[in-house]
DNA sequence: AATATTAGAGACGATCGGTCTAATAAACAT
DNA sequence: ATGTTTATTAGACCGATCGTCTCTAATATT
């Protein structure tokens, strides 16, 4: 038995890998995030989506069940899009941690003025929308706001082990914090068409970093 | 002249008063907030919000001239309702400021717990849908936050003068802050279905009004 | 009573949405 | 080549949506 792995090739057309780019169905991501991180899910219609992906309207359910498919297919694109663009940031491990969220922070601030203030966050506006979306939705966008709060944490601990907050900070509270903060403020700034809300929320949060805990309790 | 002031009543049946209750008006009003701060605008119908305050359709268009004004003056009618419940709760002079804003805390949170979650916050939602939304609107609920950060900010100054926050402290910044956040933390209680968000960001905010300024800067 | 004006009621149509079927094109084994 | 399987697309379909339109009821003045 040395000809095990090599496939086992069937007759006929082989099926396509979904996962590489170029093809009709990334391209109908691309322009999913695009649009949906302007205009919402429910307010979209595929059609819209179609034409700015040059892709005819009868492709969509080949590559798609529906457009629900459609939209958890594009939570999972945000997600690992953003993963790696945090990864980036948070593990620059030449500069000091605290300062890689702020370079985080001016890099989302940067990113959202380039379009204007007019595109916020994929995984904010669904949630925003969830009382119209199925329940499989929530559950993604709850885990995907999880992830991101964990990888923000672990960037405050090694902040906190390079002595740039205090010992006794909880780590975990303040990126849950950030996280539920920062979404207010990205879109309170698509709500303004400008940078004052992310700038105001950044200026608040690192100055609370600064708090020694314990302190002020009602 | 003594007959001034009583009107000039012209022929055929007066005007109702729109602004009383029990109307066909008001019941639209109060169906599409509690619809709408659930589900938004765009992804919701005309026809549900008529079934749900029993309204026919041709009503709907005698009042309001199309769905976008309808959404307008939800606006207002919410703008009025909020103001007058943070009037209730940050000129409760007989309460510390302070314990003023964590009381308006606490009835928001009970707020929302007693829709499950579900509803949040009618201002915010339509914020979050600008991108779909026609340009009015924008300047309606900007100027509604304007106004929501200027009671908050007089409160915050109140509890300045009380001693109960730092002199230095900027209370416009704070309160910008405030909202910013507080939005957010709406956002995510809806998306989580539970109040963790809201209890982690007022814990946050309050550990805030207690730092120095001048700390901590980056 | 006659008339004027507002309010309530719902059928209707043009449009647009998502979905699905059936036809065509492409890639492979034989 | 030829048959087989899959990829891709065109366009029909059906239901929902918003807003119009007409018709009737209610309530006032003349």
């Amino acid at each position: 038995m040395l000809e095990s792995a090599p496939v086992l090739r069937k007759r006929g057309r082989p099926r396509k890998d979904p996962s590489l780019p170029g093809s009709a169905r990334s391209q109908l991501l691309r322009a999913g995030v695009a649009i949906l991180t302007e205009k919402g899910f429910s307010a979209v219609g595929i059609e819209e989506i179609l034409s700015a992906a040059s892709v005819p309207k009868g492709s969509f359910y080949h590559y798609f069940d529906s457009k629900d498919a459609f939209g958890l297919a594009l939570i999972d694109a945000y997600a690992d899009y953003f993963a790696r663009k945090l990864d980036r940031w948070f593990e620059a491990s030449d500069r000091p941690p605290l300062r890689r969220l702020a370079d985080f922070v001016a890099d989302a601030r940067e990113g959202m003025a380039r379009h204007d203030f007019r595109r916020g966050c994929l995984v904010g506006n669904l949630g925003q929308e969830m009382g119209v979306l199925p329940e499989r939705f929530r559950q993604r966008i709850s885990a995907v706001f999880a992830d991101w709060e964990a990888r923000t944490a672990k960037c405050l601990r090694a902040a906190q082990a390079a002595g740039q907050i205090p010992q006794g900070a909880d780590c975990d509270r303040l990126a849950a914090f950030f996280w539920i903060g920062w979404e207010g403020a990205v879109l309170r700034a698509k709500l303004e068409r400008n940078a004052d809300a992310l700038d105001a929320f950044a200026e608040g949060f690192f100055k609370l970093l600064g708090t020694r805990p314990g302190t002020n309790d009602r």
